[in-house]
DNA sequence: CGCTTTTGACCAGCGC
DNA sequence: GCGCTGGTCAAAAGCG
């Protein structure tokens, strides 16, 4: 399988060897066991190894995925309209920019907020979720709920409960143009680690999301049509599927532990 | 019982 | 100054 996004090339190589499930039927019931046994225990390496190989190759493409989302940011502006609509200009700058910002003055009756790297994700939902949880892995206590004016969906507003002295907020609503997609703006940065990295990497690109805040239009004819990921996933399938070995590898596989070995 | 969510009230910024 | 709007607070309700 060879899949070539832009300048990069990226193969997998599903070669199992199919010869390896005709069994030695000339053999005593007892030496075949003992040979299939090595056989499994070999494709049971092999199938590691691909493995192996295809997660490598998936982050590789998940990594380049993101870079070409990014590419689009420099050309597009539309969600500051969508959540920071029309109010206090400084919050439209500070979105518009997309940057590091320092509030020069603050409110005589609130504390001085500094309001540092805002970023909005973009995040693909089933039309059946109603709900509006972007989950990214971080724990976050929800404290209020505003119906906005240029949008009927409720905007809910969510402080990071991870840790008592994590300032970060985030605003999740759904956007007024598709409601299947979920808009989630962060303000701040979590100053506590990760609190489940796992959880993160893969159901990020897996939904649909963009990091970036200025590339709805682009990113949601990719989320429409789920081009990129659609591509991938009919690549790899296809690659599966042309191997008439697969199907009995995998069976073999985990019939013979497979996963007992790959730990 | 403690934590989270809901929801109405309040406050501040902005336009007229 | 007034009204509109977004953001936050905090008491009540819900939930495990």
């Amino acid at each position: 399988m060879e899949t070539s996004l832009g300048n990069k090339t990226f193969t997998i190589d599903l070669n199992t060897n199919p010869s390896l499930h005709n069994i030695n039927r000339s053999l005593v019931p007892h030496e075949m066991l003992d040979e299939e046994l090595i056989r499994t225990r070999e494709e049971n390496k092999k199938l590691a190894t691909m493995l192996k190989t295809l997660c490598e190759n998936y982050n590789s493409l998940q990594t380049h995925l993101i870079e070409l989302l990014q590419k689009y940011s420099t050309h597009e502006d539309y969600n500051s309209k969508l959540l920071f609509s029309r109010k206090r200009k400084s919050e439209d700058l500070c979105c518009v920019n997309n940057s590091d910002i320092n509030f020069e003055e603050a409110s005589p009756k609130r504390p001085r907020e500094i309001t540092t790297n805002i970023s909005t994700v973009w995040v693909k939902t089933t039309p059946s979720d109603q709900t509006s949880v972007v989950k990214d892995g971080y724990n976050w206590r929800k404290y209020g709920q505003k119906v906005t004016r240029d949008n009927p969906s409720p905007r809910a507003y969510y402080k990071c409960s991870f840790a008592p002295t994590c300032q970060v907020k985030k605003k999740v609503q759904r956007s007024a143009k598709d409601p299947s997609v979920l808009a989630a703006t962060y303000e701040g940065e979590h100053n506590h680690p990760y609190p489940s990295q796992a959880k993160l990497a893969v159901p990020l690109v897996n939904q649909g999301v963009t990091t970036d805040p200025r590339s709805l239009n682009k990113f949601m004819k990719d989320i429409n049509t789920n081009s990129i990921q659609q591509h991938l996933v009919e690549q790899m399938a296809s690659s599966l599927t042309k191997n008439p070995s697969f199907a009995a590898t995998v069976a073999a596989a985990i019939s013979g532990d497979f996963f007992c070995n790959m730990i």
